[in-house]
DNA sequence: AGCCCTTGCGCG
DNA sequence: AAAGCGCGCAAGGGCT
């Protein structure tokens, strides 16, 4: 009486191992009763083996993380908390609790709770996305929860089909990017310790004892202060920027900050040293020997990926700086002996999304070859390729200083979809608008201190976004994405009647119409990525079924637009095809027909370092 | 000692 | 040549 389920709940105990499965049909109706195991890694596997549903889970970066270390790979998933953020997010309440025990609390009309704080990796397990607390339902009781927050959460897609057409693929999408995260997170980056120690001795000085400066930069120390006027003695810090301030105002600069192009102007013979003391201060302190004793583990980097950790869906990391390695650390990344490292950048990424979702003809043909920026400049330019190159960024990041009027007066006039496209976002932006990316994410609705800074009243009225259980949008002071810190306008009240209040609460309205205006591209090129990832991720499974006299090529590192693989060398060619294919099926699921084309810049190398 | 803010730079 | 988006992170420094 076997039932072949497309979906299948899953509950991990408070243990870890023993568990809760219960078959459904793909809108969430239970086809049967849950099912307790003893052994979830086992059963799940066994499940995946015999049928290959659709696994629905609380948190991924939990339930499939427990997995994943228990050697279990699945190749489809719906993540319950990734999806509730993105359909919060579209009722405007990107900062309410996501996590399963508030989802079900709302669909219940429950009073909802702050989501519970992330737990150490080891404790994971038991939380379920629901608070520890001694009333935490049982684990047969979470999975009912989850049953009933994953048909709800189908309902609400269902509902959206109209506005959001898209949005069934984005949380698809979403829910696989949790699978490659938590696979990276386990397989690692492989990461030669020894090439690491090498460079950083090599620019830094052999590793120094504690935590004392490294030789070179303990020199550089000293002569900076020494060419700043310092005698040794005086302990120059060039780490302290007020001190570094005071030195050069004292050395006769009218200097507004320590910036290093700000200090590339000056022409003082201590500038240079300066300017390498901070490279190499920065290299020491984010990615020094610090850093390797911290996560470099039997020669892996293991990085923890936030999934839609940032507004526009781009993936954040925590702690490690993985979006962050310096290009001269991509030295240490090397594949091992008989593999090799499939590198793979979708070049141009953003203006080429802009071209597709706007559908403006001229810019996307442009965007149907290999170099945009060139074919821009033939077509509008004059063949000056800086020229476009950056009146399309400008265009895109809503740049209005250092001469770039004319640029964008003629691709507004050449490019008019395009550039109505991202006005038009800018525009909805400013007048505290939402804008949508292409499968419907949707960017934070306006602050209540943007909404006082822009109309002068209502710094504390009934603020709400609507909804249920409200909680949790605390507060509301820092200031969102794209409202980059504001004065308040004076110390008071009479702000409102000052005589800049205007020119200010304009300027603070632009701020959230660059933030919109960029939200629209950005979201939709992390989208095509997630997709494309997600292809890929599938094919590499495929490719490794196919061989099994082989082991099995794997994601190992992913960076907004960027992809490595580390494959045996005899899958190398196949998985660079393989990346080719994905990149292109993303194009077709997220634009569907369109003359953009999404071409890679792949390198087959042993070391990252040699892929640009 | 610890919190919180600012500064500056790494990446895309 | 410098002002235009999104981040994470470390260090300094003011505060409690």
């Amino acid at each position: 009486m076997a039932v072949a389920a497309d979906t299948a709940a899953v509950g991990a105990g408070d243990r870890g191992r023993p568990g809760w499965i219960r078959a459904l049909t793909d809108d969430g109706t239970p086809l049967g009763p849950p099912e307790w195991v003893a052994d979830l890694p086992a059963a799940v596997a066994e499940r995946e083996r015999e049928s290959a549903p659709r696994w629905v889970w609380a948190v991924g970066e939990d339930d499939y993380g427990l997995l994943v270390r228990s050697g279990v790979r699945v190749a489809r998933c719906h993540d319950v908390a990734l999806t509730e953020a993105i359909l919060l997010g579209r009722e405007g309440r990107h900062e309410a609790p996501h996590l399963l025990g508030a989802a079900w609390a709302r669909l219940r009309s429950l009073p909802v709770r702050p989501d519970p704080p992330r737990q150490a990796p080891e404790a994971q397990s038991a939380l379920f996305g629901l608070d520890a607390a001694a009333d935490a339902p049982d684990a047969e009781h979470r999975l009912e929860m989850l049953v009933d927050v994953y048909a709800d959460q189908v309902r609400r897609i269902a509902a959206q089909e109209r506005q959001a057409p898209g949005l069934r693929l984005l949380v698809a999408a979403e829910s696989a990017g949790a699978l490659v995260a938590a696979e990276i997170e386990a397989d690692g980056v492989p990461w030669r310790v020894d090439v690491h120690d090498a460079v950083l001795t090599e620019l830094l000085g052999p590793r120094p004892f504690g935590d004392a400066r490294p030789a070179k930069l303990a020199d550089l120390a000293v002569r900076v202060g020494e060419a700043f006027g310092f005698p040794p003695s005086r302990g120059f810090n060039p780490d302290s920027t007020p001190q570094v301030l005071r030195a050069l105002r004292y050395a006769g600069f009218q200097i507004s900050s320590t910036r290093a192009w700000e200090l590339r102007q000056l022409g003082h013979p201590g500038v240079e040293l300066l300017l390498e003391y901070k490279e190499l201060s920065r290299l020491h302190a984010a990615h020094g020997w610090a850093w390797q004793d911290a996560w470099i583990r039997n020669g892996r980097f293991h990085p923890e990926y936030v999934v839609g950790g940032v507004v526009t869906g781009r993936w954040a990391t925590r702690n490690s700086g993985a979006l962050q390695i310096p290009r001269i650390m991509r030295r240490a990344v090397v594949a091992d002996e008989g593999w090799k490292l499939v590198v793979a950048d979708a070049g141009q990424l953003e203006p080429r999304v802009l071209a597709a979702v706007s559908g403006d003809v001229g810019l996307a043909r442009a965007a149907g070859e290999g170099d945009l920026y060139a074919a821009l400049a033939a077509e509008a330019f004059e063949g000056d390729r800086a020229a476009a190159k950056l009146g399309l960024l400008g265009a895109m990041y809503g740049q209005t200083k250092g001469g770039i009027g004319p640029l964008l007066a003629v691709l507004r006039s050449r490019f008019p979809a395009a550039m109505g496209f991202v006005e038009e976002a800018a525009r909805a932006g400013e007048a505290g608008g939402m804008v949508h990316s292409r499968l419907g994410r949707t960017c934070p609705p306006p602050s209540r201190r943007w909404r006082a800074a822009v109309t002068g009243i209502g710094g504390d009225g009934a603020d709400e976004g609507g909804g249920a259980g409200g909680g949790g949008v605390g507060l509301d002071g820092g200031g969102g994405p794209g409202e980059p810190g504001f004065d308040d306008g004076g110390p008071d009240g009479e702000g409102a009647e000052s005589a800049d209040f205007g020119r200010q609460s304009a300027q603070v309205a632009r701020a959230r119409g660059r933030f919109t205006r960029n939200f629209v591209v950005q979201a939709s090129a992390a989208e095509w990525a997630l997709v494309w990832l997600a292809l890929l991720r599938r094919s590499l499974a495929a490719l490794a079924a196919e061989n099994p006299g082989s082991p099995a090529p794997h994601l190992a590192f992913f960076v907004h637009d960027e992809v490595v693989v580390h494959t045996p060398q005899e899958l190398a060619a196949q998985v660079a095809d393989a990346v080719a294919e994905a990149a292109d099926g993303a194009r077709l699921l997220v634009f569907g027909p369109t003359l953009v084309r999404f071409p890679l810049a792949t390198a087959v190398v042993d070391c990252y370092a040699d892929a640009k």
